[in-house]
DNA sequence: CGCTCTATTGATAAACCTCAAATACAGTGG
DNA sequence: CCACTGTATTTGAGGTTTATCAATAGAGCG
């Protein structure tokens, strides 16, 4: 049960042994809550899947301020893109919660890339949909309140993160107020407030660091329509 | 001398003679101010390289509110992501002035890559060159102020379509308030104050959809430092 | 329990948008 | 060449959104 990254798409169109020869190339990684993986600036050396936990991947200005661009999943890839292009890591990546991750680096990648087309593919793939992603969230950072972004971003992690339980759908990593602000592109102030309005509207429950959805409807029609 | 296009980073490694091959198997198609190339939703049909002129690649949101994500300028790429991914164009793209450009359709684009390693590692590098760009963007749009973000627009601008005039730089081409606003995600109006105190400043000169720039340092200064 | 980190809330100010009106500009056709 | 027309631009007033700052409260950990 502890093996959902091997339907990663970047195994698509191989076969179970092919894969376990692939995860076997690879070197593991454990870590606890927010260790960093590799610094913004850092020489390209590896690229990394998460098995489990998750990656922050954000990019950082001269003053230190944070953009969450992404976060990894189980079985999603960190850091393709400076490998591939072998050069220094654009971005800033961290564990969020106890995550365990497979390395491939760069020789070792290029080898894979070869041997196996269907690698290769894959790999664009995933890169070309970040891409899309990426470009989605940029229209909403540059058309959208603030509001209508928090909602959406809410929704995104419930989307890829939430876990059901009783009272609604937790997303469940340790997701600050800070963190839904860089995510966001506003202040950890104006997340609280919008939060303590959902929470009175009855959409959501939140704690330290713990947000739990309980009525996700009501924030897709405020982020369709406010 | 109209062949700049030539140099471009999609034909790096192959030979002259190749390039005209690639060259002849394509379409040309050419286009007066504002017309539209495809529109968002559009099923992908072909990959486009601009030979001369420019194209502006945006995405709109369902209020019609648009986000310039990309000017295409002479030997760049548009719809390389979504023809490779072969879905449907999740942008939308008109030309910007007189604007010639090369199409390959989707099989022809496969065939080239197929038979020509080069293209395909090149599309490749594109697309995370790309990729680099908007995450940068993005983290200038998530922290940045709109002054700041106007400044590096016509830098950025002034950078891949500037033209050296005895009185400046001269953004070459017909460049709105609205599409500075579209581009760095604010309202015209705040684009038209903003230029009409640089140019109080004696930082740059504009006239109806023309920009000069006089002071790219001052202009760089500000950027950084605001 | 005390320490540290996170979250809340209020007051205030700054940034930015919206709307309205006036003005400038380029192209067109007489 | 000029008036006309449709855009693009400028500018002001006023309001909304959002950031900033400060102070307090709460949660978790050793």
């Amino acid at each position: 049960m502890d093996d959902l990254y091997k339907d990663s798409k970047l195994f698509f169109g191989l076969t179970p042994d092919q894969c376990e020869k692939i995860i076997d190339s690879g070197f593991i990684q454990k870590f606890d809550h927010k260790s960093i993986l590799f610094h913004q600036g850092d020489p390209a050396r590896a690229l990394y899947m998460v098995i489990n936990g998750r990656l922050k991947v954000s990019k950082l200005n001269e003053e230190g301020e944070e953009a969450i661009i992404h976060y990894v999943n189980e079985g999603e890839l960190a850091a393709a893109i400076s490998c591939l292009q072998g050069k220094n890591y654009p971005v800033f990546a961290e564990s969020v919660g106890k995550t365990e991750i497979i390395g491939w680096d760069r020789d070792t990648i290029t080898r894979l890339m070869n041997e196996h087309a269907a690698i290769s593919m894959n790999l664009l793939n995933i890169v070309l949909e970040r891409f899309g992603d990426l470009q989605q969230r940029f229209l909403e950072l540059s058309n959208e309140r603030v509001e209508q972004r928090i909602a959406r971003a809410l929704l995104r992690l419930m989307q890829s993160c939430g876990l059901k339980k009783p009272e609604g759908i937790l997303i469940d990593f340790p997701l600050s107020r800070q963190d839904i602000a860089a995510f966001t592109g506003t202040t950890l102030f104006t997340v609280s407030r919008t939060l303590s309005i959902w929470t009175k509207n009855g959409w959501i429950k939140s704690g330290r660091e713990r947000i739990t959805i309980i009525d996700p409807h009501a924030l897709m029609v405020f982020a369709e329509n406010a």
